[in-house]
DNA sequence: CCGGCCTTGGTATAGTATATCGTACTCTAT
DNA sequence: ATAGAGTACGATATACTATACCAAGGCCGG
């Protein structure tokens, strides 16, 4: 396995390898409460998100899928990450057309991204007070919110430290 | 000239001639004291993207231009657009792949855009208690908050009402 | 006028996403 | 079991978005 430089910057350098199978485990959890089908396909294309621990490009798993010794071309690995964004186990970063998983699947949650310039992580916050705060601002325009994008590049704290 | 049906069902049915006037003169004043050029290119792209009053596709200017008679090709417009929004004349939308004018050019400021899924129109907002509840999140996770992606979708005021 | 810098033209290519069609699988109801 | 409906996947083609690169022309300070 591969370790980048930024992936060992980091303070928080938890099991890797538990945090992707709790992942998936989870997953399997929530596709069976809602009744949708956790193939073998969307497993793998899950995991590869969660490999990253970063932002990933659609075709950056769909490299890896071929790496698998797998057929797979762009709408294979488009369709699963249109479920998983479906069921809320991946999000979207439009900034970067990159995908993420989930930090807290299973409920509806409005979150947001702390996106660092130097070693690419995106923290996902699910906070209160921002999203009061665009609800509020929304609502005094009569705007009707429906879906909310809040991405914020800058320095993450460990990169600032070094 | 043509207009839009969903353009029509706006309430602040401004004079659109006007809007785009004031936008141009604005720009150049801001170029020069800048000491920016302030080209025919450039401003004719600026113009292109105030004409649409909603956001607009790169390849959508390029076609208008091309219209023009003028010879054109990707890189014309993007070089325009970057120089555009480095100069705080034009925003992008991160979850649209398009470009809008700036509703308030000439000071920085952070800004924050509803979206409507029905009319297509972005309103550009520049609400001091979402910057205030982004700034204070990202100083909670020792974050340094450089950029800020703040783009929500729903239904605008206009819209819900018809 | 010269030389440097910025702007633009032009071509090619990279990167991201979807349309479409056919096949295989899964589940369910007869 | 078998048929049928619905879903998921394979495969090909294409659309959409963005950048790399080099050449030519315009502007401006010397
Ligand atoms: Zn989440
Ligand atoms: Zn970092
Ligand atoms: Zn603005
Ligand atoms: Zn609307």
């Amino acid at each position: 396995m591969s370790s980048s430089a930024a992936e060992h910057s980091h303070a928080d350098h938890h099991d890797h390898g538990k945090c992707i199978a709790d992942a998936l485990a989870a997953a399997r959890e929530i596709c069976a409460q809602r009744g949708e089908r956790f193939t073998e396909l969307r497993g793998r294309v899950l995991e590869l998100v969660w490999e990253s621990h970063r932002p990933i490009g659609a075709y950056a798993v769909l490299e890896r899928l071929k790496a698998d010794g797998r057929s797979a071309a762009p709408p294979t690995v488009y369709r699963a990450l249109d479920f998983l964004m479906e069921v809320g186990l991946v999000h979207r970063i439009e900034s970067l057309n990159a995908y993420i998983g989930c930090a807290h699947p299973g409920a509806a949650h409005a979150s947001q991204f702390l996106i660092c310039k130097d070693c690419g992580t995106a923290e996902e916050l699910e906070s209160p007070a921002i999203d009061a705060a665009l609800a509020a601002a929304a609502g005094d325009h009569g705007f009707k919110l429906a879906g909310r994008v809040v991405e914020l590049s800058g320095t993450c704290k460990s990169c600032t430290g070094s």
